[in-house]
DNA sequence: CTGAAAGCGCTTACAG
DNA sequence: CTGAAAGCGCTTACAG
């Protein structure tokens, strides 16, 4: 491969001048332009990105963590970062730690080792914290997503977690429905399920409903197996509720599932409404979709670029926070009730 | 950010020395190499990415470049090929060309600026043959996905759509079907849909049942618009069929629904069988997923690096083409027939 | 076992 | 408008 001194040389002029044409800077006759540029067209040749970014302190790269990669809002969000990211000249670098640490830490280094000039984190629990708190004693340019690290004064684009359940339980308010039961995530330390709870309660209250501490499900995690043990719980709760609000949709598909292998209907026997509308990149025909509280993931992802080259062009730029309401997205999955 | 010199400053040795403490090399005392260690530990210390790729012209970074991100199958994929460049200490760098070719071409040449070491393309269509055909004569190298560029001697990882097609079909003749119609794509100078056909003529000529070119049923592209027009051709034959196979699960996924919402039932009007087996990634309850034909997404993948990571070690490896087989996966859209 | 020096392919003041 | 030279932070023969 043809390297800046080939082309000097093929052109005859100066490496600097090649390099002032390659970068677009005045100063360069346009008949020594068009030499050089010929000579480049001629040895086929690409500027060595390693050398640039030596010479320049620049990567070009943004790097985005991952704690998984198996959903699908992995991919559109990874797709929407893509478009933006591109159209400010960045290209991405992912990295998926798979809920290892060890990978986790070896990818940080990676990322840190002076190959990326920024870092977008994703991940729904509290993994992150401390790498956090590492990227901000090194002043990296840094935004999180959808993780509203508490105490941490960096960079965040986050959902309005409290009104987006309010939302949702206003719905099934709305639809008549007076027994609703939250689906919960067992651990609260992060702040994600414990807004949603609140928003759920809020609603509630707004309402005049009993707040039923009985109508609170928890559900460790959303696999099949500890949604399967939540919904037994549910089933024998002494009063029977017409409406579930889950705190998210995997754990509220499964239990859709659940349910209809039981022989129950849905939305005959419950109204289900979920959180993060999973399906909206997926092929699931709208008669089977669940109402879900949908996030505008597009518009996250540009604020979390605009963030991250904000910052990067300027590595002294306080922290910002910006918060997006979510959307309640139809589905077929709650009832009228009249009586 | 320190950097070699100041570990060795710190350290009280030189530079070659740090050198050989970070590459593992031998010839360093136990005693010294301590100290260094102890220097980078204390300085925080990462070695340069961009340094270290200038002097070793190696970037340990591998491209993969898609036409689209949106589905799921990219992100099954993506998923598998992280682990296994993560094992074998590579990071991945995601290009998206968004269908769009000068994005294409802007990402090749980032790719080619000695940025990665060796791409992995991955598209259905035949978008990128001239850049397969560039990067070939810059013996560059590279691995294709599910895209049999004939002619073209590069490393392939491919998927049998013949035998495919046919088991697809024959599970339906198996069930009873005798009157099966194939969706197809419309273009059939891409390989892929070419050869399904190819496997569904083979299927009915094996069982003895007439290939009835009517029963062909060409789709222009999987959007929805093109879908209904084909499905409306579909209800249009004069002599109804009881089964469908078609090209792709996203053309099948769609003409259920609108299949559904015209009021017809599945799987009793039409028993349907798709291809790719796009669901295995999704949350779609089991009662809705289409019979399909699955690719054994990890192993194409584990395959895709190996070949890769072979192909960077040695530039002049004769490049090879692995075949692997589709499996049919259960779901809820055929029904058997009596007589 | 250790280190001085050249080189990887660029950019960027600076002098002319 | 053009170019010589230093520097970005590493690695790697090579000499000792």
């Amino acid at each position: 491969m043809p390297n800046i001194y080939d082309i000097a040389k093929f052109a005859g002029v100066s490496k600097t001048t090649v390099s002032k044409v390659i970068n677009n800077l005045y100063g360069v006759k346009a008949e020594t332009r068009t030499k050089v540029l010929e000579a480049i067209k001629e040895l086929n040749y690409f500027p060595n990105h390693a050398a640039r970014s030596l010479a320049n302190r620049k990567t070009g790269v943004i790097g985005v963590v991952y704690n998984t990669f198996g959903m699908t809002f992995h991919v559109e969000l990874s797709n929407f970062l893509q478009q933006y990211a591109s159209e400010n000249n960045y290209n991405l670098v992912f990295c998926n730690s798979r809920g290892d640490n060890a990978t986790t830490l070896k990818h940080i280094d990676f990322l840190l080792s002076g190959s990326v000039d920024g870092i977008i984190l994703y991940d729904y629990e509290n993994r992150y914290s401390e790498i956090c708190i590492r990227l901000k004693e090194l002043n990296f340019p840094l935004v999180v997503i959808e993780n509203n690290l508490d105490g941490l004064n960096i960079n965040k684009v986050l959902i309005d977690n409290v009104e987006g359940a309010r939302k949702a339980v206003n719905y099934l308010i709305d639809l008549g429905h007076k027994k609703i039961i939250h689906v919960a995530r067992q651990d609260l330390t992060n702040s994600v399920p414990l807004e949603r709870l609140n928003g759920y309660i809020k609603a509630l209250y707004d309402n005049g409903l009993e707040f039923n501490t009985d109508y609170v499900i928890y559900c460790k995690l959303a696999t099949k197996l500890e949604v399967e043990k939540a919904m037994d719980k549910l089933l024998n709760l002494k009063q029977k509720a017409s409406a579930i609000f889950f705190n998210d949709d995997i754990t509220a598909y499964r239990a859709k599932e659940y349910f209809i292998n039981k022989g129950y209907k849905i939305p005959e026997d419950f109204s289900l409404v979920g959180f993060d509308n999973i399906s909206s990149f997926n092929y699931i025909p709208i008669s089977e979709k669940l109402v879900s509280m949908g996030r505008p993931v597009q518009d996250m992802a540009n604020a979390a670029i605009e963030m991250l080259v904000n910052n990067i062009n300027d590595r002294d730029k306080k922290p910002q926070s910006i918060v997006f309401e979510t959307t309640l997205v139809e589905g077929k999955s709650c009832l009228e009730i009249k009586e």
